[in-house]
DNA sequence: GGATAATAGTTGATTTTGTAACTAACAAGG
DNA sequence: CCTTGTTAGTTACAAAATCAACTATTATCC
C-alpha cells in the first residue's frame, strides 16, 4: 500500500468527504443495535424501521411510511406481510378510500416496538455520550438537516 | 395517520434516534453523488468506492482496501472483477506472496478518478455550505469517530 | 356519465448482496 | 520436510433489493 498519485494539488481526502463519512458512520453505528433485531427478532432493517413508525407514531399506511422515512413502497409492502406473518402488526381496509391500508401494531408487536424502543434509546445515550450535550444536539440537528427532515 | 401510542412518557423519537438518523442522512445526502456515477459510468457503490480508495492512496490490494473502508472481501472482489473488465484498473501478482494482488488504476481509471473527484469536491462543498465552516469541521470529526476511523 | 389519468399496494423477473465453503499460497513448530 | 493453521481471494447458493409491470380503486374533467 505505498503512496502515488496525488502530484497535483491535492485538496481531497476520501476520509473527509462527507457521503462516504456519512456511510461509514450510520454503517458502524448500527451494527450493534442490528445484532439485537435481527439476532434476537429475526428482523431485518426495513422492518424494525416500519415497527417503529407504527409504534412511534400509531397507526399509518404504508405509503405513510415510505414517504416518511424515504423507503420504497416495494421494501415497504414486503416488510409489511413478514411482520403481519409474525402477528406484529394488522391492516385495516379503509371505508373511506378502499385502496388504503390502515396499519397498526398488534399486542405483542407492541410488545416488540416496547422492548426494542428501550434498548435503542440506551444504545443511543450511548452514542450520544462520546460527545458534550451541546455537541449531540448540534450532531442531531446537522443530520437532520442533511437529511432533509426539517 | 392519527397519533396513539406514547401514552407512557415518551422520551423517544425515532427522528432522533442516531443510527435512523446517520442512515437517512447518508441516504440523502448521497443520491446526488450516486446518480452521477452511476447513471454516467454504470458504477456500483462498492465501484466507486474502490476506485477512490486507488486513485486516493495509490497501489493497494483487496485486502486493504476492505479493511480501511469495512466493505467484506466477496464484495471488494466482485467490485474489482467489474472494475478490471472496464480497464479501469490492473491487477499485478505480488511476486513476495504469491496470494497477493497489487491493484491499481489504469490510465482510464485514474482518468474518470479524476472527474468523479472534481464532482465529489464541489458536492461536498455544496452540502458543507449549509453549515458554518466550524459546525462542518465539527460534524467531520464527530463522524470520523462514530464511524472509528479516529 | 364515461374516458383518462392518478394512486395504493402487490407481484415477478433481474441484479446485487450475504454466507459458507472452497482453492491456493504461505507460516510455524515439530 | 511435513503436519496444522492462517491468509488472500474466488465461487456457489440463498436471501434481499431493485425495477417494471400489474390489479384495483379513486380522482379529474370533457
Amino acid at each position: 500500500m505505498t503512496q502515488q498519485n496525488n502530484t497535483e494539488k491535492d485538496e481531497f481526502d476520501l476520509r473527509n468527504f462527507l457521503p462516504f463519512l456519512l456511510n461509514q458512520a450510520a454503517e458502524e453505528s448500527s451494527l450493534e443495535f442490528q445484532r439485537v433485531y435481527k439476532d434476537r427478532y429475526g428482523m431485518l432493517r426495513t422492518e424494525w424501521r416500519v415497527l417503529f413508525h407504527l409504534g412511534n407514531y400509531g397507526e399509518m399506511t404504508a405509503r405513510d411510511i415510505g414517504s416518511r422515512a424515504k423507503i420504497h413502497k416495494t421494501k415497504v409492502s414486503r416488510a409489511v406481510r413478514r411482520l403481519e406473518q409474525r402477528r406484529y402488526l394488522q391492516r385495516l381496509r379503509d371505508d373511506k378510500d378502499r385502496r388504503v391500508e390502515r396499519l397498526s401494531l398488534t399486542t405483542s408487536g407492541q410488545a416488540v416496538y416496547r422492548e426494542l424502543r428501550g434498548i435503542a434509546r440506551d444504545y443511543d445515550a450511548k452514542l450520544a455520550a462520546r460527545f458534550t450535550t451541546g455537541e449531540a444536539a448540534l450532531l442531531r440537528m446537522m443530520l437532520r438537516r442533511l437529511a432533509g427532515m426539517d
